[in-house]
DNA sequence: TTTATATTTCGATAAATATAGAAATACAAT
DNA sequence: ATTGTATTTCTATATTTATCGAAATATAAA
């Protein structure tokens, strides 16, 4: 995954509904959901939302299948987890992300405990 | 954190040039670098530097102290440890993402081994 | 204080992004 | 075949983002 790839993912998250679009989507898992689903569910215009699902799909962010007259969108959780790990690969210096994509690694997942003074959760 | 935060956080990073300032912040270390050294160490121009810096500051990506003439910008890595956070706890359902910042979950780091036929590394 | 270097601001411009109504398309049910 | 529901495409428009030269500002060195 090079970094213009990574940069792309993230801009397709990186919009407030988008985002909203696609943890609905991991939510409802594997099984996915129609569009019209996640529509009524954000109150999205039918437009509008095409108009993300296709930015969320071009980046590879989500999948979709036909089933009737139905669209069926699905999250596409391998790519959020190749993200996570090039973020945690290469933006994360020495720090206490442990990534899952880092085998060659022996420092323990909680290495270093949190301390969040200007950014809590 | 709330959704709308992390995806400015997401839009911040979510361009190849921002995304290359922060890795090369994060790899610069706590002591940071100065706004010249980056925008020759990318060959962007200062202006156009100034404005990623600007979009990557306004969204708590970084930081910057002055020395002298110089302003040295550092990665906030706490920032970047509270996004991965987010993204696991929300965006990642059921899956390979161990986040530090799930202190209660007991799924080991390499609990289900990586398989990326899609989207490789 | 003059000069040199560092960074930011300004200004103009081009391009991309976002929104959403209306029309078009696709499929299923009656 | 007609109707109804689902989704996408089209169209127009507003807004935001991005780029970068040139000017302005700030600090340090000579």
């Amino acid at each position: 995954m090079t970094l213009d790839d990574a940069a792309s993912m993230l801009a397709a998250i990186g919009h407030p509904i988008r985002l909203q679009v696609f943890r609905t989507l991991v939510q409802a898992g594997p099984s996915g959901l129609a569009a019209g689903d996640i529509a009524r569910s954000l109150d999205i215009a039918p437009s509008s939302l095409n108009f993300h699902l296709r930015a969320l799909q071009q980046n590879l962010m989500i999948t979709s299948r036909n089933e009737g007259r139905f669209v069926i969108y699905a999250a596409r959780f391998e790519a959020m987890s190749t993200l996570l790990g090039f973020l945690t690969d290469n933006c994360c210096g020495g720090n206490p992300c442990m990534p899952i994509s880092a085998p060659s690694q022996i420092v323990p997942c909680s290495a270093k405990p949190k301390s969040n003074t200007l950014l809590e959760d």
